[in-house]
DNA sequence: AAATATTTGTCCGTATGTATC
DNA sequence: TGATACATACGGACAAATATT
C-alpha cells in the first residue's frame, strides 16, 4: 500500500488534510470529520493522523474537544508568532534588527491608516502604557509594554495580518533584547512623543516622532 | 500526576519543547535528545510527544531521521507560507486586500534597500520572469512568475524577515487571486516598469513604477 | 436526572525501516 | 557483515469530556 516512501505518512497526512480543508473552501465553524473517520479515510492508524492533526490545533488552525469534535478556527494572530519566533531562534543576532526593519517598514507604511482610525479609547491605552513603563523596572515587562504600545496602534487599522506580522516580528526582538541593556529614558521619551502626536492630531509631528523612534533604536543596543 | 487539567498533555509539551531550546539557546545543527529520553524526563508517553515533535518538524523547526534523531534547522522562510495560508483561509475575501496593504508597505519600506543591493545576476531573473508571463496563460502559473518577480527583488535586500513576510502575504493572496480573472496585461506591464527602472538604475522611476504597481492593484478586481 | 453513546485524550506494546559503527 | 540506536507506523485499550436520549 506504501510504495511512496518519498515523503513520512504524517507529513502526507498533514497535506491531505490542508487539502481537505482548502478544496471545501471550510469555513469557520465548520466541523471536520472524526478521527476515526478521517484514519480511515486515509488509510493510516489514528497515531500518524493525530501527529498531522495536532500540528493543526498546535498552530491554531482548528480546536478540538472530546465528546465534539474539531471545528475549524477563525484567523488568530497570535498562533505566526510562536510559529516565527521558534524559527528564528540561533540565528544569530542580526536577526533582531532584521525583524525590526521590518517593523520600521511595516509601522511607517501604515502610520496614515494609524492616524486615520485611532480611537480615544486607544489614545487612553497608549497613556496608560506609557505611565507604566515609566513606572516599570524589569526588563521583561518594559519591552512588553512596548510591544503592547505599538499593537495597540494599529489596533483599529483593520487589518489582522498586519497585526500578525507585527506581533511576530516583536516576539522574535523580545526574546534578544531582553539580553541587552536598553536606555530607558530613551524609549520612554519615543514613545511620548508618538503619543503626544497622536493625542494632538499632530500628523507631521507624528510621522517625525516615529521616524525618530526606528532612527535610533538601532544604536541603542551599542551605547547604553 | 495531572492535577493541572488546565491544559492538554500535548500543548505542554509544545510549550516546554519550546522553552527546551530557547533556554539552552540551542543553535541550527544542534542535536535534541531522542523521543525516549524526552518522553521520559516530561513524563508523558511517547505518543504526547510525537504529537508535540512532529509539529515542530512540520512547521519545520527541526528535522528526524530514522537512526539519527532531531536536529535543529536553520531558518527556513517556506514553512510560514503554509502555516499562515491555512490560518488565512474562510475568514473572507478582505483578507486579500489586508496582506496586499502588507505587502505594499513593505516593499515600499524596503524599496531603497532593493535599488542598492540588486545585481545584474538578479536583473537578468526579473527579465525571465517578465518575459515568461508574457506568455503565460495559466492563472496560477502567471501568479507564480508574479510573486517569484517580487521575492527576485529584495533576494539581495539580506533580511530573512523580510523574505518569509513577503512570501507568506503572497500564498495568502494567490489563493484567492486564482479565483478572480485579473488583468494580465496591466500586470504584466506594471512589472515591466518596475523592471526598467530598475535596470536604468532610475531610483525615482522605480519608486513611481512600485507606487503606480500597488495604486492600481486594489481595484483590479472590480473592473476586468 | 440519569444512563448511554460519541469523540478526543493518553498510554502501552510491538514490529519495521534506516542510519551509524 | 552484524549489532546498535533511533524514528516510523500500527493496533489495542481505557480514561475523560461532552452530547444525546
Amino acid at each position: 500500500m506504501k510504495n511512496l516512501k518519498a515523503k513520512k505518512l504524517y507529513l502526507q497526512v498533514y497535506d491531505e488534510l490542508k487539502k481537505y480543508i482548502t478544496l471545501r473552501s471550510m469555513r469557520p465553524g465548520d466541523k471536520l470529520p472524526t478521527e476515526m473517520e478521517l484514519s480511515e479515510s486515509l488509510g493510516v492508524s489514528r497515531n500518524v493522523l493525530r501527529e498531522a492533526i495536532k500540528t493543526l490545533e498546535i498552530t491554531g488552525v482548528v480546536s478540538s474537544k472530546p465528546g465534539v469534535g474539531m471545528v475549524l478556527n477563525s484567523f488568530n494572530s497570535n498562533f505566526l508568532s510562536s510559529c516565527l519566533f521558534l524559527n528564528l531562534i540561533g540565528d544569530g543576532v542580526n536577526l533582531v534588527e532584521q525583524s525590526q526593519e521590518v517593523r520600521k517598514a511595516l509601522e511607517i507604511g501604515f502610520a496614515r491608516k494609524c492616524f486615520d482610525t485611532i480611537t480615544a479609547e486607544q489614545l487612553d491605552k497608549l497613556e496608560y502604557y506609557l505611565n507604566e513603563m515609566k513606572k516599570e523596572d524589569n526588563v521583561v515587562d518594559f519591552y512588553d509594554l512596548d510591544s503592547q504600545f505599538h499593537r495597540t496602534m494599529y489596533e483599529k487599522a483593520g487589518n489582522d495580518v498586519l497585526s500578525a506580522f507585527i506581533d511576530s516580528a516583536w516576539s522574535c526582538e523580545k526574546y534578544y533584547r531582553t539580553r541587552w541593556i536598553s536606555n530607558r529614558e530613551m524609549t520612554y521619551e519615543k514613545h511620548r512623543r508618538i503619543y503626544e502626536a497622536l493625542r494632538a492630531k499632530n500628523y507631521d509631528a507624528f510621522m517625525e516622532a516615529l521616524q525618530y523612534h526606528f532612527e535610533y533604536s538601532f544604536k541603542t543596543k551599542s551605547n547604553d
